[in-house]
DNA sequence: CAGGGTTTCACTCTCCGAGA
DNA sequence: TCTCGGAGAGTGAAACCCTG
């Protein structure tokens, strides 16, 4: 039997915190209000009989048992939304009409198989997919212009919105084949090379500012790119180096 | 010392089980 | 079936703590 105070809102709170380090960014996460998320850790710490975040420092850290708890309870978390997902998809199998949302750096890739798989499970339904940017897409559903959407998030909770993670996709540094020099280098600006930069407006440049300006990195930019494929091949000419996402370095495998 | 972030406290609301 | 009381989860306000 799981201990009385060992409960999913609470795990999921643990979660957002472990993840962000900060009590008011899991708070923005789950919906929640800070001491809503202060009592969710406390309740669960006293459950589990153990101090599962480090409090003293910023931001905050797992202890050994909330690395553990955090390796299992991910886990079960994992398990619960997959279930909640397949539930949704059943759910869908009935409609007629479904209007769909696909972030435009899956366009070449994701779409067409997504497209095949859809027509193939739902056979007696219309679609209308579109293309765009994750914040367009994100403010087209909440809009109700569209049913649902696949787009990248800040992880933040939306209003009106419920969201069903797919993939986490980590940031990664890179940097022409031909230089000799580690993130370090790069991120102290002791290789010269400028930094490549995505677009303002866009929604990873807004996350990657916020990673950057939270380990208190500032970095100057002399381009600004609005094309994720034409970043990533002016980083193959030795223009520049960027940060991106593993996702995004992967189709751009052909430079 | 100021500002941002966290915790504590007091209170409200909702849900659920027990008893009439 | 209805009422009542306890438990749990939420909020806002204020105090406290940490960092630059």
């Amino acid at each position: 039997m799981i201990k009385k105070g060992v409960t999913l809102r609470g795990i999921e709170v643990f979660e957002a915190l472990a993840g962000r380090g900060s009590v008011a960014h899991a708070a923005a996460m789950t919906g929640l209000s800070q001491p809503a998320v202060s009592q969710q850790i406390s309740n669960l710490e006293a459950a589990v009989g153990a101090k599962l975040i480090d409090h003293s420092c910023r931001p905050m850290r797992l202890t050994a048992a909330g690395e553990t708890f955090l390796r299992h309870s991910s886990l079960a978390l994992a398990h619960v939304r997959q279930a909640q997902s397949e539930l949704t998809v059943m759910d869908l199998v009935s409609l007629t009409d479904l209007h769909l949302g696909v972030i435009d750096d899956f366009d070449n890739d994701l779409t067409p198989r997504l497209a095949t798989i859809l027509a193939d499970s739902m056979a007696g339904c219309r679609f209308r997919m579109v293309t765009d940017s994750s914040k367009r897409l994100l403010q087209a559903v909440q809009d109700k212009a569209l049913h649902i959407a696949i787009a990248a998030t800040d992880g933040d909770a939306k209003e009106g919105l419920i969201e069903i993670p797919l993939a986490r996709d980590p940031f990664i540094i890179v940097a022409p084949a031909e230089i000799e020099a580690d993130g370090a280098d790069l991120l102290g600006g002791r290789t010269g090379l400028p930094f490549l930069r995505y677009e303002a407006d866009q929604l990873i440049a807004g996350q990657i500012s916020n990673q950057l300006s939270r380990h208190n990195i500032n970095l100057t930019s002399q381009f600004e790119i609005g094309s994720h494929l034409a970043l990533m091949a002016m980083v193959a000419r030795g223009i520049g180096w960027t940060i991106t996402t593993s996702f995004g370095y992967c189709r751009a495998q052909r430079f």
